[in-house]
DNA sequence: TCTGGGGTCCTAGGACCC
DNA sequence: TCTGGGGTCCTAGGACCC
């Protein structure tokens, strides 16, 4: 492993080094701080055996891997047997979620000493602004290899900062950095820097803008700076065509940000190909509403529209959402308006005979009082009268069981209906550490 | 033997209102 | 009787990010 902190250090500086930075604005102050390989770092970090192994962290898929399984294409979200072809000897942990956890908040407590301006993106990965910090720690640079040697020597872990002028830039600058570096890219040598990239390293290029891009003869960031604005609306539409040519000249106007609240609580299930029979389909569907409504509950929110997702044997995947006039937020209320949506999506494609993936999530949120509760039978009264139970009461039981979850664990009870047979392909507490708000 | 789980934003058409 | 223009909300799908 590289020593702490020390190696790995680049600048990216064309003419004279040092040369005065053109304004105040235009100073290099954004970093990037990014954890490598975070979750099998931590696994490297806590077993000693385990460092500089090619190891992965999951089972069935690949959630993480290390460097050294990387380097002989192992990704994640990978398929388990593909990982074990690919690299056969690569040893698969369990994964210690709730260590991640911890381990990305110290490190978000080591960047918060230099400056307050931190926006965490994800467990693992956090931008700074350090304008207001060069007096006490030094310049952008400096500031990133003392960031680095703490998280290294207090924490133990591997991080690589992108330093710039923008965020753009800083995050590009760190996945250029990684593993273990660092890049300051001097606005005077921006383009020296970008231009000779791959399209594909700008935030807001995925698979599908790549393929078009490179139709278009574009490769490369400088060749996609040197396009004209129109063009590029014209072959990617208006948003993204004039975001990607604002980002591809340097222009980004993002700052850091305060953590805003989740606009939507979401929940799914693979379930590898399963034949899409309405029990699989209600009880798959409940497990998760009631997953996302206890979420929901514990934030004091409910949302107004329900949407369910129903992937297909084919991988295809179709969504229906509807919006109902009072926010809902109960088990038994969301898993009904998910099962007609369900039915709706099933009865639209009667030649898919498998379903691989359901999901449900709840948006339009609302703040929902303790006391304000939803009222079922103004939205359906043909539910109504078949005898389903009122909100507050729905409400009310619902509560009990968090509470119960709360001290006993999210098996220890559940309604006899939701008990989710389905395959687990993952962990309950892997879901538990993306729920996370990263903030 | 196709690929986990949790999110955000954009587009486009239609309904509806003024 | 036919017509305009603008705005908001809803729904479905797609792309992208970590």
């Amino acid at each position: 492993m590289v020593p702490p902190g020390e190696a790995n250090i680049r600048s990216y500086t064309m003419g004279a080094v040092g040369w005065p930075v053109a304004t105040h604005d235009g100073e290099a102050t954004i970093l990037h701080a990014d954890l490598d390989a975070f979750y099998a770092s931590v696994e490297q970090l806590l077993d000693p055996t385990l460092r500089g192994r090619a190891i992965a962290v999951g089972g069935s898929v690949v959630l993480a891997a290390s460097y050294e399984a990387r380097a002989t294409g192992v990704r994640a979200g990978m398929a388990g047997w593909r990982a074990r072809q690919l690299c056969p000897g690569i040893r698969f942990v369990g994964g210690h979620f709730e260590e991640y956890q911890r381990h990305g908040d110290r490190v978000m407590d080591v960047l918060r000493d230099f400056t307050p301006w931190v926006e965490r993106v994800s467990i693992d990965e956090a931008f700074l602004d350090v304008a207001g910090a060069i007096h006490l720690f030094g310049d952008p640079s400096e500031i990133a290899t003392a960031v680095r040697r703490r998280v290294r020597r207090e924490i133990g872990l591997p991080l690589s900062v992108g330093v710039a002028r923008t965020k753009h830039l800083a995050k590009i600058a760190s996945q250029v950095a990684k593993p273990d570096g660092q890049v300051t890219v001097r606005p005077l040598d921006e383009r020296a820097f970008l231009d000779p990239l791959p399209v594909e390293l700008m935030w807001g290029v995925g698979p599908s803008t790549q393929r078009r891009l490179a139709a278009a003869g574009i490769r490369t960031i400088g060749d996609l700076a040197a396009a004209p604005g129109a063009s590029l609306e014209r072959l990617l539409g208006r948003a993204v065509g004039s975001h990607l040519s604002q980002l591809a000249v340097n222009v980004d106007p993002r700052r850091i940000e305060a953590p805003r609240r989740a606009a939507s609580v979401g929940a799914q299930a693979a379930l590898g190909q399963r034949e899409a029979s309405p029990e699989l389909v209600r009880v798959t569907l409940a497990y998760l509403a009631d997953r996302v409504t206890g979420r929901l509950r514990g934030a004091g929110r409910a949302g107004r529209t329900v949407t369910v997702r129903v992937r297909f044997g084919d991988l295809r995947s179709v969504t229906r959402s509807v919006t109902v006039p009072v926010a809902v937020g109960t088990t038994l209320t969301v898993t009904e308006l998910a099962a007609d949506l369900a039915r709706d999506a099933l009865a639209d494609h009667p030649e898919q005979r498998h379903v691989t993936l359901l999901a449900v999530s709840v948006s339009n949120l609302v703040e929902q009082g303790e006391l304000q509760m939803e009222l079922p039978l103004e939205l359906d009264e043909e539910r109504h009268r078949s005898g389903s139970p009122q909100g507050a009461a729905c409400w009310s039981v619902d509560r009990s069981l968090d509470a119960v979850r709360a001290r006993f664990g999210r098996s220890s009870i559940d309604y006899a209906a939701v008990r989710f047979s389905g395959a687990a392909r993952v962990p309950d507490a892997f879901r538990e550490l993306a729920e996370r708000d990263p903030s």
